[in-house]
DNA sequence: CCGGACTCTGAAACGTGTTGCAGTTTACTC
DNA sequence: GAGTAAACTGCAACACGTTTCAGAGTCCGG
């Protein structure tokens, strides 16, 4: 018998194996994002989500191994919806910065109105350590998608610009985190989106 | 968020009004530092913070009202110390972006050395909430200067560029903790804060 | 339908940040 | 030097993330 300290959890790779399992993260998911809009990062306590997706505490850690990587999943989810959400009204622009300086701002929108779930998913961005790498990751490589998408840039074209997204992606999470702490008004993070957002559409990396 | 029924702490903005005082901030700020080096931020325990600076638990919550708090000061600390070492051996390039861009390196360098307290100061840094508004404050505008004295630019020069410094902080504090968990290459974080240092030199922000 | 393996539940327990408090010490004033 | 307010100490207690475990439930191959 081979000891496992603990079998391989449903969520990451494995797409739960039944139905009822997929519902159960749905719940916790929901509830999660219930708790979080209305109380932010410190009401989402892991007892009221278990108690409130009608699920045992020892099963929310089976499914999210820490609040972090909870929240973690909660922000994938919204990434994919925000995604879906501005895919559907495509922007006319046709310069990609200001392509993704309107995209930014519609995200900053939506963040308006939900700020304690924003702040809540980008406390736990800022905060998670080494264990959560490959859900940041996640997080990451979603966010740049988004972004490539939102630009309008070809694959070859964004490929050259790889390191002005990310810069991108650091002023975006970085001010909306100073924004939801009050550490910053809202016109000064869009003055630093825009700023950033001057990265692409100039030359690319000059030759090293 | 509660209101603090406590007496004011002799912290902020009174800088001790005794010697003993003087000594047990420095103490326990000492201690904060050297329990980081080693461990992290998981290793910076309240309790062992406060025995080894030989000090009341109650004593240390009355000076940092938190671990974050605590945390945000001997980052306020070190970056003191940063900015100073930095002034010593001044650069010589001319070009601003060169000169911030080897200023950071540097900056990376040292963190190299002590990476688990960098870790810790800027898991604080980013997980600060509302009640650090005035110690997040304080560290940007620590940074900042840090950042406009590594430029070289002239004051007028650097009011034109604030939004582009500020990208840059970001960028840097945002690699630094990506790198730190392991999340990128110091060569990636490297190429990130180059890009970002391309919006200084360049032309100023567009007019609206 | 059975048996075995995996999963879920409920509850207790631990660790660490944070708070509260009674009693002692210190710093300052008269 | 006595009196007083503030600061410090030691300790207990609370809150919440996390772990653990025994028993009940569920799934699945035969």
């Amino acid at each position: 018998m081979t000891l496992r300290p603990r079998p391989a959890a449903p969520a990451p790779a494995a797409p739960a194996r039944t139905e009822r399992q997929r519902a159960r993260r749905r719940r916790i998911l929901d509830a999660t994002t219930r708790l979080a809009a209305a109380g932010g990062f410190d009401a989402v306590q892991m007892r009221e989500v278990a108690e409130s997706a009608e699920v045992a505490l020892g099963t929310l850690y089976r499914y999210f191994p820490s609040k972090i990587h909870l929240l973690l999943a909660v922000l994938q989810d919204q990434l994919g919806q925000l995604h879906a959400t501005l895919s559907e009204r495509p922007l006319t622009e046709r310069d990609p910065a200001e392509r993704l300086v309107h995209t930014l701002k519609r995200a900053f929108r939506s963040h308006r109105r939900e700020p304690r779930l924003a702040e809540a998913m980008m406390r736990a961005l800022q905060f998670a350590d080494a264990s959560a790498r490959d859900e940041v990751g996640a997080v990451s490589r979603l966010t740049t998608e988004l972004l490539v998408d939102a630009s309008g840039l070809s694959e070859t074209q964004a490929a050259a610009h790889v390191s002005a997204i990310r810069v991108i992606r650091h002023t975006w999470h970085a001010t909306l985190l100073y924004w939801l702490s009050g550490n910053i008004s809202l016109a000064e993070a869009h003055t630093d989106v825009e700023t950033a957002c001057r990265l692409v559409g100039g030359a690319s990396s000059p030759p090293p």
